[in-house]
DNA sequence: TAATTCTACCTAGGGGTCCTAGTCAACCGT
DNA sequence: ACGGTTGACTAGGACCCCTAGGTAGAATTA
């Protein structure tokens, strides 16, 4: 009986892969098992469930996004800024539609998850510097931003724009723009 | 045995039910036999399987939506219609988490999504003619409001917003301020 | 090196889900 | 009243989650 060298980091990656490949509600104990060649029983002695599983999946597409956007982000400001995180943001999602529908799951407020959301929140608020909002303004627009990535990316992904012949890229720019506009003459009533 | 009269219609109606107080992804066979009384087998005389299960509730809640959204809609131009559309989109979402979930999934362009999804991209059209755009920026407008709408909805239910003092309703009218303004100033470079 | 402990993986099994096949009783039109 | 249709049943296979207990190889210690 040869070992498989199961450790809770690569089985949560290999469940990471699978998300990607085969979707993340397909992530199933048996289905990591059978990437590794190995009884499904077995994994329980790394993993205490699917849904820790689950869970250690979002995690790590949180942090994996938070870097991604970050690094996009290094050394920008202002609507330059805007744009590479949205773009980070959103070629993360398309790349990585499984790990990226594992940030949907609402995980318990577990250690992991407040450093990784949190660095997204921070990171969102950085580039609002240069739009010189103030109190609640900010928190408005960070969260129109979030909605606004979030919402055209998932509707992107389930082929929601597939009618007509405007490409999503070009409505992708479009809406950037029109953020970027927003946030330029933000209506602070 | 006395027979539970059992029709199509009745069975994604008590789906419908189940998703909004269990979650989307509770639904199944099986739960919907137990409402019944019944055991699951006996579905599968009047509904194919659990996908289409699923996409009868995503078709009944699309067509709900609709109803909604277009009843609000009645009468009003403008800024009046693009509050009242959103507010009644907001308030569904709100008020039916499992119904609206199941309009997420990706359903094969059956004819009955083909109605309810037309509508919808129908009424977000209306609305857009009190702000004068012409096509592509009106594509780009539906999809920049409804990718907006749906992630705010999407994060504010997974508590996304919980966070911070602010309240979800006040950066929910901000975000409508935003919208109206970036409409009413289209950057149509 | 040899003995002991540890642990990674195993088998066995209970309970849940989806779905098929075949059966029988209740209803309905004639 | 009767024959056909159909609505719900039982039985059962395939797959899934998870627990309990066993075993063999690795690690530690004598």
């Amino acid at each position: 009986m040869a070992r498989a060298g199961l450790t809770p980091a690569r089985i949560i990656a290999a469940a990471a892969d699978l998300a990607d490949t085969d979707g993340f509600e397909n992530v199933s104990m048996s289905a990591v098992a059978r990437l590794f060649e190995v009884k499904d029983a077995s994994l329980y002695a790394h993993i205490r469930s699917l849904h820790e599983l689950r869970s250690g999946v979002a995690a790590l597409s949180l942090a994996e996004l938070a870097d991604q956007v970050g690094a996009a982000l290094a050394g920008r400001a202002g609507r330059d800024a805007l744009v590479a995180f949205a773009n980070a943001y959103r070629t993360y999602a398309l790349n990585h539609p499984g790990r990226y529908a594992s940030t949907q799951m609402s995980l318990e407020p577990a250690v992991a998850e407040q450093s990784a959301a949190g660095r997204h929140a921070a990171m969102t608020r950085a580039i609002l510097r240069g739009y010189a909002l103030s109190e609640p303004d900010e928190t408005d627009a960070v969260r129109l931003l979030h909605s606004t990535f979030h919402g055209f990316v998932l509707l992107e992904r389930g082929g929601g724009f597939s009618r007509g012949t405007r490409s999503a890229n070009a409505s992708w720019d479009s809406a950037l723009n029109a953020l970027h506009f927003t946030l330029s003459h933000w209506p602070s009533s």
